[in-house]
DNA sequence: ATTGACTATATCGGTTCGATATATAACAAT
DNA sequence: ATTGTTATATATCGAACCGATATAGTCAAT
């Protein structure tokens, strides 16, 4: 998946700046399993736009940078969904320093490898909560007031720009984070199975080295 | 952790070419967590020689290009030592352009949707396999022969170049791959649970999109 | 008062991927 | 027989992308 596709998907949800679509892929339901940082979705913006694809109005606010909201022209919509129909999707791909540094295991000290065993729960303890905080969408969802520092009260103009469904719009996102939640949880369990043999066996090859 | 570093590791587990190296990232036990390409890793064995951090030695094969198999030097393998020791572990990162299509499920027909979990789940099943098809550091390691296309057998200069512990030197890889099992074990299980019922919200909210 | 955190856009350098070129051999299929 | 595919093996180049940085203002906390 290229950037300039990431970024029609995020506004599949409704219109955003580039900085609300960075926080999609920082820290909302794409976070999961996509990411893209502000490098690359603000000249993604501005070629999508040349292309037609999206538009902007700028938005003025007080002692602030003027925020370019983008929404999908009705192309761009079409060409998103053309996307997703013929997209044959990449390799899913898993990236993990802890991991590799954890594969030398024999090599540290055992201290380092319980710290990096423990940091490693650690963020996923906190995927999972990210995960449960984050709204569903079989249950109600009017819960989330969301009311971001929407500054211009006044200005009649917003028209709430697709609040409700917008964040995670159905059946998909709930079945991505039912999955999320069981990889996570999986990952918990194991660990807490398996670390301290782990360490036990790290600690029983260092005094007898063979 | 830069691809430097990523070439570094994989020497320590014995010499090996730059093709053999991308094979340790394709197939091998870092496939798992990390990733590099041969227009990567080839100019990062260049700078690592330039630095003096490893060492080369052409092997003439007949009919073949010339197999350039590098070694760690002794400062290689500290400057890796130290890198393990002080290196803050970046975060995680998990991509998927199957869960991101699958995130747009109201916008797909069903049946496009169904093969996408399918495809996905295919894809952890493969990946179970491979992870049972590795060699495992606890179990006897006699047991692979491996003998790679090694056409000059008559030539006694190879000198079996780390193979028994190469590949999974440890402990270490034995808790990854468990984590990894563990981790593919659970998807499929959530897939098995959860793949119809998901299916089904999506037909009915289809036939009364309210 | 000043530090830090948040909103907001934009650019630039450096890293890395993906495709491609080159060369050869083994093997399967037509 | 010839074609195609797969595998070994090195190397390069353009395009894509990340991460850091610059700018600039608000707000809360210390």
């Amino acid at each position: 998946m290229d950037i300039r596709s990431l970024c029609l998907g995020a506004l599949m949800a409704g219109d955003a700046s580039g900085y609300e679509i960075r926080k999609m892929f920082e820290d909302g339901i794409f976070s999961y399993f996509q990411m893209a940082s502000l490098g690359s979705i603000y000249p993604a913006l501005t070629k999508l736009g040349q292309d037609g694809l999206v538009t902007f109005t700028a938005q003025e606010q007080e002692n602030r940078p003027d925020k370019k909201v983008y929404s999908l022209t009705p192309e761009g919509r079409r060409t998103f969904l053309r996307t997703l129909f013929q997209t044959r999707p990449g390799e899913d791909r898993y990236r993990s320093d802890i991991l590799f540094l954890l594969s030398f295991a024999h090599e540290l000290p055992v201290e380092l490898c319980e710290a990096l065993i423990d940091e490693y729960a650690a963020r996923q303890e906190a995927m999972l909560e990210r995960i449960h905080d984050a709204p569903s969408a079989t249950v109600a969802t009017a819960t989330t007031a969301t009311t971001p520092p929407n500054t211009n009260e006044a200005a009649g103009q917003t028209d709430a720009p697709a609040d409700d469904a917008a964040l995670c719009q159905g059946a998909g996102c709930d079945f991505i984070s039912g999955l999320g939640e069981a990889v996570c949880q999986a990952t918990l369990d194991f660990i807490r199975n398996n670390k301290e043999p782990f360490l036990t066996e790290l600690r029983n090859r260092r005094s007898r080295p063979s």
